[in-house]
DNA sequence: AGTGAAGCGGAAAGAAGGTTCCGGTTCACA
DNA sequence: TGTGAACCGGAACCTTCTTTCCGCTTCACT
């Protein structure tokens, strides 16, 4: 259901009981990274999928090939909500609907938290992140500060910080404590008469990924 | 250093040596707690310290009592550090003070984040932590929002939150990055004319106890 | 100096994961 | 239906860290 049946990439195709194992795999690792993180172990997906833990290892022996295969489709979904965010008439507000549903989907997903997180610290993961959002969030940055709403030091990395910060505040049994720190965050965002200017900091993406390794622990 | 030549507590002194690794213990796992966190383990501190794992154990045989020996002080520090700024003639001014100086110790030592994040989730830390800043911090809550500088929606809770959220987002190698943070999140705390109220939230102290679990992983 | 209680080091045992391997099974294809 | 390659399960094996234990040393006191 997750991604049809297909060969392992290059090789020819996986053999029935192979494939039926991948699928019931990458559907199990969904539920059990979105509970437990993407550190859950293989033994886990197992046993609740109800099969052999080497069957696993024998699919997936990077744990990187599955969350690939795993979040791709979200990773997705949430570039295609940055890019309808850049479409709406007030840049600011554009912004604001941007944080507001990537937060959505990040709350519910400890999985895609780290996921996403991720994609900025490893090169694994890259792909499927940064290189696909970065853009996108310089352009709403860039769109909401020549309208004269965002504040104008506020740089991209900002963003992506306090997104992670909010979601990794978050769980699902407190859906909505991230809502109250972004109004607040908004409330700081906008561009005000007589403003102190932030204080600078050393090299924003050097820092992003400080904040990141630092977010996921070690 | 850190404490004087003791009893346990309680029975007869400790010999001579015995006194002397307690000290030497407690003066390398400030070190070891500051870089690993609390988590770091027994025979790190030991190797460090150049002793046997077997006599930290034999001292310190539960964590808790070495993390309260070590961080009693630096939270008292920072109680203080709340009175002070509960003086400050400006309430607004006091509480930005308190934030930046509470995180200016936080930022610099693993441990001390880890402390003031875990006294307010398990409850052999409460003592050192929550119960004596508690109060403190709704008086410079209260005080600022009589003042109507404070937004009037903003709980103490909210501030604990986002205290512990950009003690979280920082390192020791980054040591600017929650400026910034601080001062974005100082401009949302204002109170304005015609604000929108915060959205609401699940109880507050139960909110905190997930974010705090959060953070800490697991 | 002599004595025994307190303390020491570090090897060994234990606990919790992650990963590999191999005898047996299932599948695809002739 | 027969055959070999692919695949399966899960026990065994590593690894990493925590905790205990015990023979030997050091200290305090007479």
């Amino acid at each position: 259901m997750i991604s049809e049946t297909r060969a392992t990439d290059e090789c020819r195709p996986l053999r029935a009981d192979a494939a039926r194992n991948r699928e019931l795999i990458l559907e199990t690792a969904a539920q059990v990274f979105a509970e437990h993180g993407l550190e859950a172990g293989y033994d886990e997906i197992a046993r609740r999928a109800g099969i052999g833990v080497g069957t696993v290892y024998r699919r997936f022996p990077q744990r990187a090939e599955l969350v690939q295969a795993l979040f791709e489709s979200r990773i997705a979904e949430i570039v295609a909500i940055a890019g309808q965010a850049a479409e709406r008439p007030d840049a600011f507000d554009g912004l604001a609907w941007f944080l507001e549903k990537a937060l959505e989907r990040q709350v519910a997903d400890r999985g895609l938290k780290e996921v996403m997180a991720s994609s900025i610290v490893h090169d694994q993961h890259r792909v499927i992140g940064r290189e696909r959002l970065g853009p996108i969030l310089e352009n709403l940055v860039a769109r909401a500060q020549a309208a004269g709403t965002l504040r104008p030091d506020i740089t991209p990395t900002d963003l992506g910080m306090q997104l992670m910060v909010m979601s990794s505040m978050t769980t699902a049994e407190q859906p909505d404590l991230w809502r109250r720190c972004l109004a607040l965050l908004l409330e700081g965002l906008r561009q005000r008469p007589g403003q102190e200017p932030l204080p600078l900091c050393a090299p924003a993406d050097e820092a992003m990924q400080h904040l990141m390794c630092n977010l996921q622990g070690r």
